[in-house]
DNA sequence: AAAATACCGGACAAAAATGTCCGATAATCA
DNA sequence: TGATTATCGGACATTTTTGTCCGGTATTTT
């Protein structure tokens, strides 16, 4: 479904959002990786494009990491780490992989994609980090496997 | 959405099925390329994953090519197309990538994302490559751009 | 039987995704 | 100010996906 890359983004911004609203602290990188269970350094790379299309905060230096502000937590959406990880195609391109599918010229199964994609569009448009992270705070949803 | 390998997949077997249906021709492989624009030597190799699978037919020598049987145009889905080529992990995998997300230790959008991979799975399920065919057949679907 | 046709199968090549390493930079603390 | 900490950014390595090439095999036609 999503990028490998994109699936550590949408993670470790829940990590982060939780222990941003939890206890307002910035979290580090290796502790990002543990609790998400990722690649250390590459999760590094996802979360400097993060950061650079401002949907997460850093602050170097000792009691540096990764944060998100208030209003961060309130705005930023699933679809928003989506766009800036993986693009945009996902969400608009066509199924069978035409380069102009629409009712112009639709695919095959053009008609029978169009209320899924619209779903998954709402879906991603809807959630917000903030909120996805309560649910995480309140052990309704988790980011990693505990065994 | 779907890998590339895939896309052509799709977009072949729709192309087989409907000149097997329509005029009951096998066609080669240049043909198909030409007809679902697609690389011709990668498009071989998915083909021969379709084969094997039992999904399409093929036959060797002059007058030879790719066809669907009767009974393949009717009961062979999407869905084996595509769990044949891509396996089954984007039909029933985690969205954000958990190795075992269920209700036991759900991610954070296990319930939301539920129904709409049901409904995905749901619709590769119940579309068979001879429907499709005979959209294309009718002119209600397009297998690559013309302009 | 020989030649031509078209799929089969394996090896190879290029590109993209995934993942690692390390020096540079910025910030904190002693 | 100097040492330490942690992100930043670029280079590099590995794996997967995508794509190509070519000889082999089966089939048809002459």
């Amino acid at each position: 479904m999503f990028s490998k890359a994109c699936e550590y983004g949408i993670r470790a911004s829940i990590y982060i959002g939780q222990q941003s609203a939890d206890a307002g602290r910035r979290v580090g990188l290796r502790d990002i990786a543990a609790e998400i269970d990722s690649p250390e350094a590459f999760t590094a790379k996802v979360l400097q494009l993060l950061v650079r299309a401002q949907l997460i905060t850093s602050v170097k230096g000792p009691t540096g990491g990764f944060a998100l502000t208030a209003e961060q937590l309130r705005t930023v959406t699933l679809k928003q780490i989506v766009v800036a990880i993986d693009g945009p195609d996902m969400l608009q391109g066509c199924a069978l992989g035409l380069r102009q599918c629409s009712a112009k010229q639709p695919c095959p199964m053009h008609y029978q994609f169009l209320p899924i994609r619209d779903q998954l569009n709402e879906l991603l448009r809807t959630h917000t980090i903030g909120e996805l992270a309560s649910k995480v705070h309140d052990g309704l949803g988790f980011l990693k496997q505990f065994s």
